[in-house]
RNA sequence: GGGCGCGUAGCUCAGCGGGAGAGCACUGCCUUGACAUGGCAGGGGCCACAGGUUCAAUCCCUGUCGCGCCCACCA
């Protein structure tokens, strides 16, 4: 026997175990079933579940869930990301609280092993929390993004490029993280609104005694670096200045006043001071004038006066080397103060203006980011875009919802350069080595690299490699084919590439979703996967972003054993809208357990009721209108189901199954079966008994995708098949059934009379234990003969006497509803307050009414007539019609109650 | 500055050209042998606002207001 309660905590751990082990997630590359593969995105291998992952997962188990119930070679594909910094950050944080010696004390090579080390004793935590989720991805497959294979093939990737031209240095201003000391991707930078200062700064004209050229800016420090001032070249207030020179204070430069369009009039002072190594703007114009572009703020943005000894005090006057030497070494807010005072103090400061201003800021070290000009490696991401943006506009990739492909669009047809190199030490090593004269050698190893010097010098040189490692990126782009082998030819890399889903949050769009396009239709010649699932973020149940600092995040697994998978998984399934965000909190979680016992309970039912699976069992064959209404109901509900999934509605999908389980399988179907469930051994009870059987069986397999657990418990419980089968069952279809339309009309008109019935009794405040006769005034003899098959029935749910014509005369005191031809009449033997049936009455027919005005509106319109489709206008004829008979029949009522 | 999304019952949302819906919450009744994590019944809405298109608009178009997000180098 089942047990009173469902208790996930013990069921849950031992299912999933019992599916792993049996390989019931496994990918069979020699299958002939057509394959439906999904890649994970890979979580960071310093990861633990979040909300977000919970989000993600479940929608992408429920794919693969139910294509593998569909007869497909499904592949869910597991594996972790290496996760550059973060997982750079996490040890190096753990090294400090341990006490230990920092990174750069240890040394690079003792530092990596002790990151592989953590990785060995920590990196699973967010594999066996998957576990937890029931997320049936294919385990002995995982794959991690600095394995050695993964490494192959970045190697191969990034030496292909190299040699077709796709991959170069270059030296220019990349966005400088000055706490993690390394270049980061425009991506890697998020612009936080700042209150700050406009200062106006007098820089004196060269050789004109108290005349000044006036700049606006909002980083004074930077001043140290300045090489021009540009101006408009249609701004008159300053045209007589171009080609003259300013001094920069306390530096004594000499520094050309330009002409340059990037300069804005409206703008500041109009006059805008070029810093060309600290400002991307200022970088292009100190190109285009040649400019010189000295870096005045070292790797931790401190103030570095090597590049500018030359020019200090290169003019006398407001020159004070000094001043300026004593900046040295400080840092940029302190040399900011520092240097706004003494501009104050020298009468240079001609006004402070408070100014919001947008800071870019380092997404991972959380301090303000500084252009900084370096040698890097980058990608020509242009080229690679191109046809990544064909496949989206020729719809071989597939946005849903489409929206998003706007968004893709946009960023990609103005793709930069990508920045592929990063001054950290976690990640894959470039694979390139530079020679004595600095030459660089790229090859897929050492001996490769020494190979091709040999050939260049002639004799063995000694070759350093590049210290820097590739952006995190780089290699998770490759994640759809090097998880499957490449660049070996493997079966799996035949059979399983290109991929079906993505599935994935819009914020990685760019990061991610986009570097896979790039990078799998430029080494594998064909997209990655055709159809792009984004979906949204999880919020708190107020619509809050989950973080840290607000303190409501939620954590699935206190979730998860608070109310079991199958509940969080429900309720997320439920929740998942196209292009909605998932506002979640433990409430709701609450309320779709319910729906997980309520399903219980009608297995612990039926089991009660001797129901049984039934292998024979012809769903075509059904005799009773009952069996055929409820198999007809779970044709419908399959379709709807099903539908729902192929347009990757899990909303519709979650509200299909639960209407039909809640409201048409238990409200109606058990209550009319529970009868003939009673009735022993007639045949009539053996097809009800195998029908109840039969349709459970299909709702479990419907439900499986969603709550796995609890439904392949009941499955294995009742013997549907083997332990831990239902994972492998068949996805159910929509199976013909004898008769369905007369099994509809039939079941409707009882659902609807035991409706009516319920209804007036509850109004009339007649108590439940009140058997009150059931009478039909003008019903059909069809009705009548229908009343008298459903006699039980009714009696039993509206909890009547007698269900009959009424013959003669109405008895006094009787309330009184309208079905269809019939009037429902209730003698309730003068117990009914008259003026509240009245009322009552009156209020129905004054619906009725308020339809009808509607209607006759509609069709005395000569317009509508003419020009509405024809069956739209016999609907509205039909409904005027029905609704007319129904005020007549209420209208008599009303009369006769007087 | 550009772009996207959203404003429908108290809350969370579905519907998106012809009858305003669900879940939760609320009210009343019910411990009826699966389920009180339940059953039955009920109340509750100028579908943000203003124009337009249409025989017909919550739904399509334009604009306004409000909320959220993304992108952008602005001094």
């Amino acid at each position: 026997m089942l047990d009173k309660t469902y208790d996930p905590a013990e069921i849950e751990p031992r299912l999933y175990e019992g599916w792993e082990s049996s390989g019931a997630f496994a990918a069979d590359p020699a299958s002939s079933a057509p394959p439906f593969t999904i890649m994970i995105p890979p979580p960071n291998v310093t990861g633990s579940l979040h909300m977000g992952h919970a989000l993600t997962f479940t929608v992408q188990d429920v794919l693969i869930r139910w294509r593998r119930m569909q007869g497909r070679d499904a592949l869910w594909q597991p594996g972790t990301d290496h996760a550059g910094i973060a997982t750079q950050m996490v040890v190096e944080r753990l090294l400090a609280e341990q006490g230990n010696v920092d990174r750069r004390a240890m040394g690079r090579e003792a530092f990596i092993e002790r990151v592989w080390q953590w990785k060995a004793e920590s990196g699973g935590t967010i594999t066996r929390q998957l576990r937890r989720l029931g997320a049936s991805l294919d385990w002995p497959r995982e794959r991690f993004t600095m394995d050695d294979g993964l490494s192959r093939a970045v190697r191969e990737v990034f030496v292909t490029l190299y040699r077709q031209g796709l991959i170069y240095r270059d030296r220019r201003l990349v966005n400088w993280d000055p706490k993690l000391q390394t270049a980061i991707s425009d991506l890697e930078v998020e612009n936080q609104e700042i209150r700050g200062s406009l200062w106006h700064i007098r820089y004196p004209i060269e050789g004109e005694p108290d005349r000044f050229i006036t700049v606006a800016t909002t980083r004074p420090e930077t001043m140290l670096g300045d090489t021009a001032v540009a101006v408009h070249p249609e701004d008159a207030r300053y045209r007589a200045l171009v080609g003259k020179f300013a001094v920069l204070p306390l530096v004594g430069r000499r520094i050309p006043i330009v002409a340059d369009e990037y300069s804005d009039p409206e703008k500041g002072t109009g006059a805008v001071k070029i810093t060309p190594a600290h400002d991307f703007n200022d970088f292009e114009v100190g190109r285009r004038h040649d400019l010189p572009m000295p870096t005045i703020l070292d790797r931790e943005a401190r103030v570095s006066l090597a590049e500018i000894e030359d020019a200090l005090a290169m003019v006398d006057g407001v020159a004070d080397p000094t001043f300026v030497r004593s900046l040295d070494g400080k840092d940029r807010y302190v040399a900011r103060r520092a240097i706004v005072a003494k501009l104050e103090e020298l009468g240079l400061l001609e006004k402070t203006d408070p100014h919001t201003l947008q800071v870019p800021h380092g997404d991972r070290g959380g301090v303000p980011i500084e252009p900084r000009l370096t040698t890097q490696w980058y990608a020509n991401a242009e080229v690679l875009a191109k046809p990544a943006i064909e496949a989206v506009e020729t719809g071989r990739t597939q946005f849903v919802p489409k929206q998003w492909e706007n968004t893709f669009f946009a960023w990609m047809r103005d793709i930069q350069p990508w920045c592929i190199s990063r001054q950290l030490w976690w990640g894959h090593r470039i694979p390139a080595w530079y020679g004595p004269d600095g030459t660089v050698f790229v090859a897929h190893s050492e001996d490769g690299a020494r190979a091709q010097a040999r050939e260049k010098y002639g004799r063995d040189e000694p070759l350093t490699q590049d210290e820097d490692v590739l952006d995190t990126w780089f290699s998770s782009g490759l994640w759809p084919f090097s998880t499957l082998g490449w660049p070996e030819k493997t079966p799996e890399l035949a059979r399983y590439y290109p991929g079906d889903v993505l599935v994935t949050g819009f914020d990685i769009i760019f990061f991610w979703v986009a570097r896979m396009m790039m990078q799998g239709i430029h080494f594998m010649g064909d997209v990655p996967f055709h159809t792009i699932y984004i979906h949204g973020l999880v919020r708190d149940e107020r619509g809050q972003k989950m973080s840290k600092s607000k303190g409501n995040i939620i954590d699935p697994l206190e979730l998860i054993g608070q109310y079991g998978a199958d509940a969080l998984r429900f309720t997320i399934c439920a929740l998942t809208g196209p292009g909605r965000d998932v506002k979640l909190g433990a409430s709701r979680v609450q309320d779709h357990r319910s729906f997980v016992t309520k399903l219980w309970n009608a297995a612990r039912f039926c089991e009660m009721n001797g129901i049984a699976p039934d292998a024979s069992f012809d769903p075509s064959r059904a005799s009773l209108p009952l069996t055929r209404w409820i198999l007809d109901a779970t044709n419908t509900a399959v379709a709807e189901a099903t539908a729902a999934l192929e347009a990757y509605r899990f909303d519709e999908f979650a509200g299909a199954c639960y209407r039909f389980t809640w409201n048409t399988f238990c409200d109606w179907f058990l209550e009319f079966a529970k009868p003939a469930l009673a009735e022993g051994d007639t045949a009539a009870a053996a097809e009800v008994r195998a029908t109840a059987s039969h349709v459970l069986g299909v709702l479990l397999r419907l439900l499986h995708p969603a709550i796995p657990f609890v439904t392949e418990e009941l499955w294995d419980h009742f013997g549907y098949g083997a332990p831990c089968s239902l994972i492998r069952a068949a996805w159910p279809i929509p199976a013909p059934v004898t008769d369905a339309a007369a099994a509809r009309v039939e079941l409707d008109w009882v659902v609807r009379l035991i409706g009516a019935v319920r209804s007036v009794r509850s109004e009339m405040n007649v108590p439940p234990s009140a058997m009150v006769p059931i009478l039909l005034r003008d019903a059909t003899p069809e009705t009548l003969a229908r009343a008298a098959r459903w006699s039980d029935t009714i009696r039993r749910l509206a909890r009547a006497s007698e269900v009959q014509a009424l013959a003669g005369d109405m008895p006094k005191g009787s309330a009184q509803a309208v079905l269809d031809e019939a009037t429902v009449v209730l003698p309730l033997a003068g117990a009914i307050d008259v003026a509240a049936e009245h009322a009552r009455l009156a209020k129905e027919r004054d619906k009725a009414l308020n339809e009808i005005g509607k209607v006759v509106k509609k069709l005395g319109n000569a317009d509508f007539v003419r020009r509405a489709p024809e069956e739209v206008v016999a609907e509205n004829r039909d409904r005027l019609a029905t609704f007319q008979a129904e005020v007549a029949r209420l209208e008599a009522a009303l009369r006769w109650i007087g």
